[in-house]
DNA sequence: TTTCTATATTGCAATATTACGATATAAATT
DNA sequence: AATTTATATCGTAATATTGCAATATAGAAA
């Protein structure tokens, strides 16, 4: 069917599945870095930075502003995005808990 | 056209990618959470408490498989599933390093 | 060896994603 | 006002994902 069954699951699942699913292209993992790496919000210098073109690059910015990890803001003519922490926490919180808190090590594995 | 451009970033963004992208499921975030919660790595007992087919499941796992997240082992006629620490250990290093380490915040958000 | 149980694979329809040219919008500059 | 600069949106082709029925595989039990 290519539609996921969204509504059999919980509240966080598909939020962290969302945020997941954003982290889930190259070019967002890259965009994030750049955004971690300069030291003001740069905007589009994402563009110069990324092999893909601008409206490309727009699309996954558009995508990670969805998904609530990064925010952007009108500078002029301009856009300023930013990395959103209370999301990225969220997130880091429940894949932590993947880390299974088994003291001893299962049978089979 | 649907094709990412994956020999244009690096090995690591790459990597991290097709975790979170195997993660950008609410079924497979469910389905980690289930290996995380039992005791032992329960195997079939995943179609169960799903509310999704065995093909399906299957094919889900098939993924969680494919980005080092869960490995499998066979059980006789069964096959026990169970997470993958390492991997999960080297996706949180990266994502981690989202939460830029600016002192101060950025002009402009 | 037939049957049962557990899991994987195949095939396919419905839908989603990726990429980008063309074009729109909107503020800044001339 | 016309032009430049920065970003978003639209439209579309190529490809990927989701879900499952049908079927295959393989070990266990009868």
């Amino acid at each position: 069917m290519g539609i996921t069954k969204s509504e059999e699951f919980t509240a966080q699942q598909n939020e962290v599945a969302a945020i997941a699913k954003a982290l889930g292209h190259p070019a967002r993992v890259a965009i994030m870095q750049f955004l971690m790496g300069v030291d003001s919000c740069i905007c589009g210098d994402i563009v110069n930075e990324l092999p893909l073109a601008q409206p490309t690059i727009s699309q996954h910015l558009k995508e990670l502003k969805n998904a609530g990890l990064i925010q952007g803001s009108v500078e002029g003519n301009a856009i300023c995005y930013c990395v959103n922490h209370e999301t990225i926490n969220r997130f880091l919180g429940v894949v932590t808990l993947f880390q299974s808190k088994k003291k001893f090590k299962s049978a089979c594995c």
